[in-house]
RNA sequence: CGGGGUGUAGCGCAGCCCGGUUAGCGCGCGUCGUUCGGGACGACGAGGCCGGAGGUUCGAAUCCUCUCACCCCGACCA
């Protein structure tokens, strides 16, 4: 199993996608634009899900399914929204095929075609606030906070694995309010939330704040989103909280009663974070040398290879390996002992480096004989000989440090790479250099689409800050309120 | 959806221009043996409707037409 890798350097692009389809963690599939999520790659989404959905319900929501398919007619009732995801939808027309009157194979029965054709979600806001409709009669039924996991699909032109992909795997919450204060306070609760996932677990520092009305979410009054820098310069959105007003529940007549007595529109929100935070996870820290994945999400903590010559060595060796395994596993730590006699170690070492796995441990002849292990961190590429004792918690130690420092890494590589620029004719030259550039912006659509026509920068984020500093417009010179950050984008 | 490129064994490719026996090579895979502290080596072996469908021809991986998929660059998007 060589593993070549193009460097970041030669061509990013290409670099993501070996890691992606050689680390075994997805590829792509007989089906357009659908991808075959690995064992490997599935293994972190796993853990990416329970830690989200843990954080989910210790902030009171509960998990529900809805159906994958939405009735044409309902996608209608909110204007925004339609024409938001209209241009990508699938659509089921037939329910049944039959064998070729003239021919091989199978054809689509003509006579079993949908009265009405049914939608492929794309996203389930319609279909779930018509179920709320009749979920919610009372104040006393609210706030209802639900969160589903479900795939997607949207017809995407140009695809690319984890990033954009037709049909994708994710959660959506849909939480449903008495008043605006609390929908608002919901979708900034969720979005702390998000913050805290990414930086504590995928170890990536985020931007925070809300979107600009033309990169808003069709139908919301407000996008808050969490924003990432990528390796090459690019940004990510790496997930998004919308406080949707009360346009769903105007468009299906989702009504409460208030303690009045009064009839009343409730309000809304809807958040998410997909698969593509795995292409996040990829593009922040891997390196050269392959993947590199952040302890808390790794299926594989702690690899062992043992080094030996013989059969004798093996059986002693792989004592001490077990031995250590179960120690380690005592305190929760994933260790694979990778006791395959059809490959060296150095294959070992180019292989486990290659997938990322965090720590590896080498045992040879002469650690049995000083009561010694070599220990390689995959982050930094050191390795050290430590003493057997306290193995556990030394490793335990050296896990959360390889956390930390890819947080720090990636922290450190964001900051060097966030410029505050005052003149266009900096913005023109930075921007072609990557990373944030934190510019003021006259709040007008048409600024920021001339920006985005001139240099595909957008604004990723309008940061939420307590004290405004006002400024001068970057391109247009008038007013503003804020600086903002803009970036060319996934 | 526009421009460019590529489809030949699990992966990476040669062969195609100039049609002609059983379609090659490297990696990987299987068996056996020797190896094992940074990507080992030898011997033997398995594996192909040459992306798909039509056509031209005595004969097609090779020429023609259509189609599908993937990759890169744009516009759109999580």
């Amino acid at each position: 199993m060589a593993k070549e890798l193009i460097t970041r350097e030669e061509n990013y692009s290409q670099w993501y996608n070996d890691i992606v389809t050689k680390a075994g963690l997805a590829e792509s599939s007989a089906v357009r634009g659908c991808m075959v999520i690995k064992p490997y790659g599935y293994a972190i989404w796993e853990r990416m899900q329970a830690a989200l959905d843990k954080m989910f319900k210790d902030t009171g929501h509960e998990n529900a399914y809805f159906p994958l398919f939405i009735p044409k007619s309902f996608f209608s009732k909110e204007a925004d929204h339609v024409e938001g995801f209209a241009k990508e939808c699938a659509v089921v027309t037939h329910y049944r095929l039959k064998n070729d009157p003239n021919g091989k194979g199978v054809v689509v029965d003509p006579e079993a075609k949908l009265e009405e054709e049914l939608i492929i979600r794309p996203t389930s806001e319609t279909i779930i606030w018509d179920t709320y409709k009749d979920w919610i009669q009372s104040y006393r039924d609210l706030p209802l906070l639900i969160n589903q996991w479900a795939n997607v699909v949207r017809w995407e032109m140009r695809t690319r694995l984890f990033l954009r992909t037709a049909e994708f795997l994710w959660q959506e919450g849909h939480t449903a309010h008495a008043t605006k204060q609390e929908a608002v306070e919901e979708a900034e609760l969720m979005l702390r939330i998000y913050t805290d996932f990414a930086e504590k677990w995928l170890a990536l520092p985020v931007l925070r704040g809300v979107k600009s009305p033309n990169e808003r979410f069709a139908g919301a009054i407000e996008t808050y989103c969490i924003e990432a820098l990528m390796q090459d310069g690019k940004a990510l959105q790496a997930g998004t909280s919308h406080f949707l007003g009360q346009n769903f529940a105007k468009a299906f007549d989702v009504k409460f009663l208030n303690r009045e007595n009064q009839q009343e529109y409730v309000w809304a929100t809807s958040w998410g974070v997909s698969t593509r935070l795995m292409g996040a996870l990829v593009m922040a820290h891997s390196d050269d040398l392959g993947l590199v994945i952040p302890p808390k999400l790794a299926p594989i903590q702690v690899v062992i290879v043992p080094i030996y010559k013989n059969d004798e060595q093996y059986n002693a060796i792989a004592e001490k390996a077990y031995e250590i395994k179960s120690q380690l596993e005592a305190r929760n730590i994933r260790v694979r002992f990778d006791n395959r006699d059809t490959h060296k170690p150095g294959f070992k070492f180019a292989e486990w480096e290659f997938k990322g796995v965090p720590v590896r441990l080498a045992i040879g002849p002469r650690d049995l004989e000083n009561q010694t292990v070599e220990v390689a961190r995959r982050d930094t590429l050191e390795k050290e000989v430590l003493q057997l004792r306290n193995l556990d918690f030394k490793i335990q130690n050296l896990l959360d440090q390889v956390q930390q420092n890819l947080y720090q890494k990636a922290l450190d590589y964001r900051t060097m790479n966030t410029f505050k620029v005052d003149t266009w004719d900096e913005f023109l030259l930075q921007i072609e250099k990557g990373g944030f550039i934190l510019a003021h912006w006259d709040g007008t659509a048409e600024t920021e689409q001339k920006i985005k026509d001139e240099t595909k920068a957008t604004i990723r984020v309008i940061p939420i800050e307590e004290e405004p500093k006002p400024g001068k417009c970057v391109y247009s010179g008038n007013p503003s309120r804020q600086r903002v950050y803009f970036a060319r984008a996934y």
